[in-house]
DNA sequence: TGCGACTATCGAACGACGTTCCATAACATA
DNA sequence: TATGTTATGGAACGTCGTTCGATAGTCGCA
């Protein structure tokens, strides 16, 4: 149909014209200003005068911004597969999951918008399927049903992207700007909970001193290690 | 200090005046707005036209958005709490970990917004901070170090906000305008999946069939099994 | 009765954002 | 050289969160 919008493909590189971009260039710049200032500092306008172009051309490879964002994240995915590969293919499938796992959350921890938009559209992000599809096939390995192995799969990643999105939060920007260090912060917190009411909050205030000397990862691996540990009990052994 | 601002506080009703909203109007009117169309139906605009007010008046009882939000969340909460009570106090601390947790998910499927900004400010939330507190007194209950206890709340919360909030995500809008209903929405998905090739996707493609005929609530509820049942091994019972 | 100070309301205005649109250039093919 | 496709750039639109100053209503007190 004439007039029809075609999307140049990845695979078509093409005859370099002079400033020409790529839908590539476009992906790459985006992480860098999502990796330099987080979330809020990807906009249209700031992309366009990274690359040097307007914003209307930024259109022409990327549909609007949550297809950018899907795109992005599949970009970034490629990587952590790559991560992946050649670490799998031990004797215990629950410790390749294990492995997995917490390689996609250190990934999500340096870059918290992955979160938001990992598995969300498996057509743009062929990553994101086949890292799904990595973590599936170990449970191929166990003695599951196909319901209980989809489940389980589910559960894996719910942890890890449950984990890290809640971890990932921007802090309350008197940290971000440096007036205030994280241990500091956390401190305060801390301060807070422990002066928490007894009677009301035995618990809170139980729990205050953990929460000062609190580690993120430690967190993660306490709550994907009770799963595992749930899953090589359903497993039978 | 003169001229500070002192915002109104809900346990000082004052003498009622002519239009006079409350803190208590604007996040009923803001929770209506979000259940009836959305995160995305609830701006300052629409939420003041409702309130037949300015948009300045609403910023007299909220310093932004972002409190609006957490207040709003702590609003709702209220209503977990109050279902929650009573339903404990079995023999099974990790039975009543179970269903406040179910009922927390319940919560979040009506209200996609929770997941974001529950336990995100426990100075603004205060039943954020006791249905932590409740969860929490249940792990006390338990053979466990303050850590573990620390992690298996966590864990749970984590369970509950990382799935709802997976399953909460817009669905891509033919859905939502009734244009495609869900299930014909999941079918196609799973019609691609389905198609996948067999040697790159054994996994996906044996799993497509789940995910046709698919339940949110089954899936949250394997996962959360799953690092209760974790737990109950740590527990060592 | 008058007069500040505080409480509360309202909507115009600001700047930033995602997105649309159209005029235009560069290129491929004939 | 003419034509259709590929690609670019930026003004313009509408919406959003937020700020601000003008303006009443209310209360305490001289």
């Amino acid at each position: 149909m004439a007039g029809t919008r075609t999307r140049p493909t990845e695979d078509r590189p093409r005859g370099r014209q002079r400033a020409s971009h790529s839908l590539e260039a476009v992906l790459t710049a985006a992480v860098e200003l999502l990796d330099e200032a987080g979330e809020s500092a990807l906009t249209f306008r700031a992309l366009a005068a990274r690359l040097g172009t307007g914003v209307g051309s930024i259109y022409w490879y990327v549909t609007s911004k949550d297809d950018l964002l899907d795109r992005a994240t599949d970009h970034v995915l490629a990587g952590v597969l790559t991560a992946v590969e050649g670490q799998t293919g031990s004797d215990d499938p629950i410790a390749d999951l294990r492995m997995m796992a917490v390689t996609l959350f250190d990934a999500i921890v340096d870059r918290p918008w992955l979160a938001a938009y990992f598995m969300r559209n498996t057509d743009v992000q062929g990553n994101s399927l086949l890292l799904y599809e990595k973590l599936g096939r170990e449970t191929l390995r166990l003695d599951l049903t196909p319901k209980q192995r989809f489940h389980a799969v589910s559960a894996v990643v719910g942890v890890v992207v449950g984990t890290a999105a809640d971890l990932g939060q921007e802090p309350p920007e008197e940290v971000l700007s440096g007036a205030v260090d994280r241990d500091e912060f956390l401190d305060r917190y801390a301060a807070t909970w422990r002066a928490a009411d007894p009677v009301q909050f035995p618990f809170v205030r139980a729990i205050a001193d953990e929460f000062a000397g609190h580690d993120d990862r430690e967190q993660f691996l306490a709550a994907l290690d009770l799963t595992l540990a749930g899953l090589r009990l359903q497993a039978g052994g």
